[in-house]
Parts: C-alpha cells; structure tokens; sequence
DNA sequence: ACTAACGGGACTTCCCGTTCCT
DNA sequence: AGGAACGGGAAGTCCCGTTAGT
C-alpha cells in the first residue's frame, strides 16, 4: 500500500491545476481513489493547509529545482536558459497550455486572497530569481553576457515574460502562440550575448 | 438618480477586480448601494451575465482602446508603446499593483472555467495584438522598426510581457519589480528601433 | 386590437395545461404576447386570481357544455354519452394525451391546495354529473336504460373512469391505453341499454 | 436509534401526499425529525434522488405488492380484485380520500414535468396492469371468466377507474363517492364472472 | 488510520407582487 | 391601459468541517 498522504498530494495538485484551489472539491477528488473525507482531514486539518502542502512539497521544488542547476552550470547562463526555456516549449502539450502553468494559476489565483499562499508562491519565485540572478550575474563576471541588465532586474523580466507567455497562450488556446513568445524571448536574450 | 445598471456594472467591476469572478457576491456588492437583489435580477438574469457584461461594457472599451491610437498614430510605433507603458507604470500605485490588472485576472481566473469568458477575452488580447501588429507593420514599412521580428508575434510578446509583470508584481506584491520589468520591457523594444 | 384580458386568459390556459398552475410563471407567458406584468396585474389582481378566471371563464364553459346538451337529447342518453367518448377519442392526439386532461390535471394539482380551485371544480364536476345524471335517469324512465343503476352515482362512475383513462393514459404517454379504456367503458355503458 | 435514511424517505413520502413532490420542503420536512439538511444532502444529493428513492423504495413496493398476489391465487380472479377493491374501501379514511391516492398525485403532479418519475410510475402502473392481466387471463382459460374482454386491455380499464374515483372523490371531497364509484366497478367485474 | 454520518452557513436563482410613470 | 424598475422572501444546492466509532 502506497503513502496515503502522497496520494492525497498528487491528486490535488492534479485537480488544482484542472478547477483551480478555490474549484477543487478535495473530498470528490480523492473519492476517486477509494479514500473518503476521514482520510483528508486525518492529515490535513484545513483545506488551505493542503493547499499549502501542495505548494511546498510538490509545486515550490519542481519549480525551484528547473532554475537551480544554472548557479552550477559551467557555460553561458544564457544558453542554459534558452535549452529550458525550449525544453518548455517541447515538453508543453496543448492541453497543457490551455490549462496554463500551475504556478502561475496559483499566483494568480491565491496571491491577494491569502497570505498564506502569497508567501509560498513569493518564496518560490524569489527562488528561482535569484538562480537565474547568480548565474546571469556569473556570466556578466566572466564577460560571456553584456552587463547592460541588472541581473535580478533581468532575472523577473525572464520570469515575467515566461509566466506572461503561459497566460495569453492559455486564454488564446494556442500553443502555436506560447512558442513564438517563448522564441522572441529566446532572441532578445541571445542579443544579451557577448 | 443616476443609471442603476450602470451602477451595477461598475461597482461589480471594482469588486471583481478586488476578489475575483467567483469570489464576488453580486448582491452584496449592490447593496452597499442601497440596490436590491431584485434590481439586480431585473437586469441580469444570472451572475454570468452580470460578468459578461462587466467585460463587454467596461473592460473591453478599457483595454482595447489604450492600443487603438497606434493605428494612426504619426511617428515611431515603439514611442508609442514606450510612452503607454511608462503611463500604466505611472498611474499604477501600490495597491492596483498588488490587485493585479483587472484584465490579466480575469483571463486565469475564467478563462478555463467558462467558453463565454474566454471567448470574450481572447477578443480583447486579440484586438489589442492587432493594433500593435499594425503599429509595428507600418514601422517596418516606413524603415523606423527594425525587421527582425514579425509584428504579430512581437505584439504578442509585448503583451505577454506586460501581463506577465502585472502577475509577477502582483504576487510579489511590489510596484518596484512590476516598474523593473516594464523597463526592461522598454528598453529592448527601444533596441528594435532603427 | 383584440381583448388583453381575452389574451392573458387564452395564453395561460395554455401554459397551464402545459405546465400546471404552480408551474405557470404567468409573467413570461404573457411576455410572448408582448404584454408585459404591467397589464397582467391590471387585469387580475393575484396569480390565483387568474387562475381562477381561467377556470371560470374558460375550462368551465368547455366541460360543462360538453354534457349540458344530454337534457335535451331525445334519443338514449347511452348513445349520446357513446358518441362524445367517440369525440374525445377522435379528437385527442398524441400530443393532447401525454398533457393530459386540463380538468383532471387541475383537479389533482390543486383540489387538496386551495379551497377556491377546489369549489369551483366541485361546482364543474357537479354540473356535469348533474347533466349525465338527469339524461340516465330520463333513460330509466323511458324504459332504454336499465333501472339497476343510480343515475347519480353511475354518472360519477363515468366520469371518474373518464378521468382516470386520462390520468393512465397521460403516465404511460399512450394513446392506444386511452382509446381502449374509453372502449372499455363504451361496452360496459352499451350493455346498460335495454 | 433508526435508520435515519428510512426516516427521511418515510415522512418525504408523507409530506409528498400531503403537498405535491414540488410541494414539499424536504429540510423542513425532515426537521421535524431533529435531522438536518446535511443528513439530507449526505444521503440524497438532489431532491428528485429524493424523489426517485421515495417512489423505487416505498411506493412502488406498496402498490406492485397489491395486486402482485392474484398471479398465485386459487380462484376467481374476479373475487381477489373484488376483495381488494373492498379494502381499498374499507382501508380509506376520509382524510385519505381528501388527500387522494398516493400514486395517482403523483402521476398527475410528475408524469409530464420529468422523466425519471414518468418512467418509474409507468413501471409501476405496468407491473400492476400485469398481474392483473395474468389474473384475468388464467380466468378465461379456466373458463371462469368471460372471454369478452382482452385481459391487458381489462386491467387498464380497472386501473383507471380505480384511479379516477381516486381523483374524482378527491375533488369531491366525498368518500361517498369514492366508495359509490367502486361498487359500480365491482358491479361491473361481477357482471364478467361465469 | 480511516469511515460513515452529520451539521449548517452561504450562495445563486427564482418569481410573486408593488410602485412609479406616461 | 400598460410598461419599466424594483423589493424581497424562499428554495435548492453546495461544500467545508466535525464527531463517533472501529
């Protein structure tokens, strides 16, 4: 028998991702796995407090670990960002797309309701800045990046532009659109290129 | 006394603005102006219509009229959208940064939830891609923008930038990163100038 | 221009037949006639008000007069009862047996919920007895109809097995249940004939 | 203490022939118990599931086992219905009379409103038509009963006068002339007897 | 560790009726 | 005579959470 409390973790995530925190039914999801209410509240005593443990267990190091390896990474930081940002493009299906990306669902969703949230998700996009800050910064020390851009400035507009991107594409329906935007950004950070 | 639908209409848009879609109890909101469930039914018949017309009535009008002028707009397109992003960073104080863009929320919020919603804002991101698509066009043609990037999917891209700086400073709840981003975003459409 | 009130009368008879009284939503209806509740309630001061003057103005006259004419008739009243159950057969269709009988639907919506519907339907019910009655009981007296029966309590048998072959007929959705109950009844009244 | 569901299902089926389906108020109704609307919802999600449950589980058992019998019964078909008529008699106070026949109230009030209900009151209606035909038929073949008569088509006959004294002596008000209108019908049947 | 039963507040919708106005 | 605006109670549903029990 496999860790109830994982089960209960994955399905929502899943369900949060389709309906949105405030639109999953956490009992009727887990009903689908055989397990009932008692369950639920045996691990968890809120709902938010599962909200919160979706976060911080499954959605904070899946999205902090994708920025992660770049503060080690030996080579431009900017040819590390473009292989993730085209392995995002790859790995995306329109389905994907159209249900948006879960993080920033949740940023959008969660961030002025609860403050709860709001940290979590800000820890874990303060994480992923300052990866993407350490490594541009790393370049701009090594001469291999222009020093124009204020790394941790450029490090949100990266983030901005990438989320921005998830967001029109998943009202627009169209993964066609996601990809050119992810692509001009693409460009735009290779002129950033020495 | 004033127009009751009107009413109706606008103090629902702050609403929504303030706790989303879903989270805004209609009647509540109204009665605040001392109008009545049944003034409210009287002019729409379900909260979704209510919705619908919020976003065809005010936000649409909104949005879709502040890239409309760069059609006939006399000189470089990229002016412009430098000047409009430097009027929404100017006008935007601290709490409507930490609301979010009232477009930008509904578009995650509904946009999965409901095939009129969407609808309705795939026309405003539609309509506001094509008048800077067109901007941008005319540019190349006068040999003021440079022709690296098709205007389409730069329009896109601005879009996409811009929402997506509304989201990242909404969560992190900072006018600072949100005005960081937009001149980052500023200062690479002034690199596509000739 | 025609009669308004004559309109408002006409309309929701229909609609009750089609829906009940309780299922009447007396302002839409009348919506189609492009009147709006302005008049309705000009002309009828509540919903059971009109209700009422549906019943009176309308259902009775129909139901009364269908058997008044059995007083007069010189010939056996059997045959007379025979040919109208032939009529009502003949003349219902598909569509008019899974409605129902307006009579009996009204009855058993709204005899045990309010005392001025069940009068005046009483006093239709009445009537018509009465008309069946006085013809079997000049049948008897004329030496063409059996003298085993009660003219009175055999004129409420007929009209309860009218009735119910409409209430069967309406649930199994089935003409063909209607025409042989109608049948049915048809024999047993001919073998009431001398 | 009981079961609670049997509570709720047996005094909704009480209030359903005190008040119509559409009627009855299924928390207030239960309340009166100490059993609130979550116990309700817990068991029936909707108020039609309600509904069905009422009819699946009490009515249709009631009125199917009634005539259910007369397939095993060593005698003249004729007798058995006769003696049930007589009990239905018999068994009828004049509150019931006023109130109407549970089933019949709800053919009238649901049969045209909904499916569900349609079909399993069509259901009941067959299985009792059934069991009579079977009765009747064997009557014939044991040359008991007159062969005059189709027996499917005899059965919905008595049902439907069964019925219809049911709706008429509601009206009425009269269990006089319920019990008037089943005599006439016993008269008949026995009429049918070799 | 987990289930079934249960509590109860909140929300949208519905719709009868009233009032003001032309 | 009749239309538009408006009032407001009530019903059904939904769903988060609690508790007794095994």
């Amino acid at each position: 028998m496999i860790d109830t409390r994982q089960q209960i973790l994955r399905k929502n995530f899943e369900a949060i991702h389709l309906h949105g925190f405030q639109g999953t039914r956490a009992d009727k999801v887990i009903s689908e796995l055989g397990i009932t209410k008692g369950a639920l509240y045996h691990y968890f005593p809120t709902k938010k407090a599962l909200g919160y443990a979706v976060v911080d267990e499954l959605l904070a190091p899946m999205f902090i670990g994708t920025w992660k390896p770049i503060a080690t990474y030996n080579g431009n930081p900017i040819d590390y960002i473009t292989a993730k940002l085209h392995d995002l493009s790859a790995s995306s299906t329109d389905e994907y797309i159209a249900l948006g990306c879960p993080l920033n669902n949740l940023m959008q969703e969660m961030s002025p309701l609860d403050t709860g949230f709001r940290n979590r998700l800000q820890h874990i996009l303060s994480e992923m800045q300052l990866s993407l800050a350490q490594g541009l910064k790393r370049g701009q020390k090594q001469g291999i990046v222009k020093k124009q851009n204020d790394p941790k400035q450029l490090a949100f507009f990266i983030l901005s532009s990438l989320e921005g991107a998830y967001g029109v594409a998943k009202t627009m329906q169209s993964k066609q659109i996601f990809d050119q935007s992810i692509q001009t950004l693409i460009d735009y950070l290779d002129s950033l290129k020495v």
